[in-house]
DNA sequence: ATGAGAACCTGTTCGC
DNA sequence: TGCGAACAGGTTCTCA
């Protein structure tokens, strides 16, 4: 599932294969994914050009003239670069829901799910991406300066959730169970912990712990669980290094002591009773 | 304003 | 061996 770390290494992967190239050739699947490109939106989109390449939150962007090309990958999406002709590879490949031709490539974008979308966006008047009354809440950047602790203590004074609820609900960019998880081992805090309840010093280990982990995620090519895998099939390692997600009956690595393992809005969660204090 | 929960989707795993 | 239930979770939506 990919978050983060592994949507920036399909995103730097991407960018020799995209960059200055012209797209043409636009094709969707019928299938309903959380959006997907409309008929008129690929006729606006052909012939331009890639501008630029670049990852906000959990969305891989790709800049044309006066728009964008969002792409989420929701849990199973995933982008391959064939030279293999759309008919052909649509032909014998499951779950295609989107392909387009960047000069000499094709690009294909699979989701089992269809959890993922595509998202078209025009430029209007001066406004740029960002700033506009976009259905997106992208959240803080983790890896930015300007998220430290400062300002995720002035944030949270008033949230009562447990703080692993309050960091999977995109306030922070990009940051999913997985990364949650592993944060908080980290960090030592317990996901339980309400988020007001967190100090100033427990606030910068969490901060701290957060860059880390998804420094070391995309240093290790990402966390594969399921079919995560870059834009040359290859899986990540990261999973290898977790230190609880996932390890369900399983010791802690640290003190030896059983792991608990329950449902925190919604999500599983995995932590160590004894490591990670309240 | 805050937060709790449902819904979307399908391949894999688990229990009987 | 087979069948159905449970499970995986990012995001948006509804409702209290
Ligand atoms: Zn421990």
């Amino acid at each position: 599932m990919p978050e983060l770390p592994e949507v920036e290494i399909v995103t730097r992967s991407l960018i020799p294969i995209l960059k200055n190239k012209i797209l043409t050739n636009f094709w969707t699947s019928d299938k309903n994914l959380r959006s997907q490109l409309s008929d008129y939106e690929c006729f606006i989109l052909t012939n331009k050009k890639v501008k630029r390449i670049f990852r906000q939150a959990k969305y891989l962007i790709l800049e044309l003239d006066n728009s964008w090309i969002l792409i989420h990958f929701g849990m199973t999406g995933k982008i391959t670069v064939s030279k293999v002709e759309q008919k052909v590879f649509i032909a014998n490949n499951k779950h295609v829901h989107c392909s387009f031709q960047a000069e000499d490539n094709f690009l294909y974008f699979q989701d089992i799910r269809r959890f993922g979308g595509l998202y078209f966006v025009e430029r209007s008047d001066e406004k740029n991406l960002f700033d506009s009354q976009l259905p997106f809440n992208f959240g803080i950047e983790p890896l930015s300066e300007k998220f430290n602790e400062n300002y995720i203590y002035l944030i949270s004074r008033k949230v009562n959730m447990p703080i692993k609820a309050w960091l999977m609900k995109g306030i922070i960019a990009g940051i999913g169970n997985i990364y949650a998880s592993e944060a908080l081992f980290r960090a030592g805090i317990n996901p339980n912990a309400k988020t007001k309840s967190l100090g100033i010093i427990r606030m910068s280990r969490l901060v701290n712990s957060i860059k880390f982990v998804l420094t070391e995620a995309i240093r290790s090519g990402g966390s594969t669980i399921n079919n995560y895998s870059n834009i040359d099939g290859e899986a990540g390692n990261y999973a290898k290094k977790h230190m609880v997600y996932g390890r369900k009956d399983k010791f802690c690595l640290i003190c030896n002591y059983m792991l608990d393992t329950k449902y925190i809005a919604q999500r599983s969660s995995f932590y160590c009773k004894k490591c990670q204090k309240f």
